[in-house]
DNA sequence: GTCTATATCTCGATAGAC
DNA sequence: GTCTATCGAGATATAGAC
């Protein structure tokens, strides 16, 4: 919420926390672990706390804001929508990159949460994200509407964008498990995945003279 | 792991679970709502399966193979890499929309059991979804050396296709909070997405005469 | 095979000393 | 503020009658 006004002993919970719920998710997390990874007990968590219910908001709502205002950030300042997109694929990916469980954390909270969770997810996602569709659509529409790309609608694109960038790390070890070459050089593997995404999108939405199909 | 061989009050259960875990995931998961989805005792569900470790696991392979199989058989049979493609968002987002809880029933059970499950994930997966990447990449490098379409890598290619796919039922409560098109009518929303990706992919796949960049 | 009743245990939460 | 010790709810699992 803040973690400004946190104590010491309050940011070593809430880290302790953002790690163990990352990993093990709401239901699957332990208040022992977090004590032992703060280095901290039990009590001590309730104390500032009160609830793991309590605890657990406190880190979904920073870890959404965090990846929202991310993704947001790196949607300002382009200058065309070509730069733009190369731009927000590149920074979204490697923004999972450095926080891999990122995706998975999330989207569990939104499945397992569902309805009960629905106004709440509302409460911080809107307007933590509200820049986000707006700037892009905004970018899309204009680009659309100069010419410079085809319009196959502004949502359904940063849909599949994003999609794109995250299966890679939530699907990750299917994807290792069924292929090889994704599985030998991870790293290598999503250096490329920046330059294909780019490049399919961006062929995929330019206009092409009239020719085949 | 078979549902042949089911009693009548097993495969009750089976289903119970199936349900109950897709909704709540493994930690989530109760085993007394289980027994009384199925309309029996919790003792019954231990006679028959020993424990809720086993059942889950019987559950998350039924799962995982149902949902590769049923991939892999959308590559089968197709002329073009053009139909194939079609056939195979087609059939994969038809998929997901019976089962909308599937992928991140999977996904959440990958991150889960990470390391422990590692050895187990590929013993199912290796198996059922041997044909999946296989048929893909064939089909991609013919189409490639023909040249029907650029080569960008089949596997990479086949995790954009994929995760755009996914992405719009794992992370529908963000995008129907973000996007109030999506949200307004999300069956129009899932029929143009079938359009768009089709469109996006093969346009961005598809070589172009010599003109722009 | 199916049930009720109960044992056993894990975990979140609290009481109370310091 | 921080700790140890413990309570009590709720879950998995089992015993044993039918």
């Amino acid at each position: 919420m803040r973690e400004q006004e946190y104590t010491e002993s309050e940011e070593k919970i809430f880290l302790a926390a953002l790690d163990v719920f990352s990993r093990e998710g709401k239901n699957g997390a332990r208040m022992q672990e977090i004590a032992d990874r703060a280095g901290l007990n039990k009590a001590l968590i309730h104390y500032y706390f009160r609830s793991k219910e309590r605890l657990y908001e406190e880190v979904f709502s920073f870890v959404m804001r965090r990846y929202l205002l991310s993704l947001a950030a790196s949607l300002k300042d382009n200058t065309s929508f070509e730069e733009l997109l190369r731009e927000f694929v590149t920074r979204f990916l490697d923004l999972l990159n450095e926080h891999p469980t990122l995706p998975l954390f999330i989207l569990r909270e939104l499945s397992e949460g569902a309805a009960v969770m629905e106004e709440k997810i509302r409460q911080i996602i809107v307007p933590s994200g509200a820049g986000l569709p707006a700037v892009f659509t905004e970018a899309y529409r204009a680009a659309a509407a100069s010419g410079e790309i085809r319009d196959l609608g502004a949502s359904q694109t940063l849909i599949t964008i994003m999609g794109a960038c995250i299966y890679f790390f939530a699907g990750y070890p299917v994807l290792a498990a069924l292929m090889p070459d994704i599985a030998s050089d991870r790293d290598a593997s999503l250096q490329e995945r920046k330059q294909h995404i780019y490049d399919l999108v961006m062929y995929g939405l330019k206009p092409r003279l009239e020719s085949e199909s």
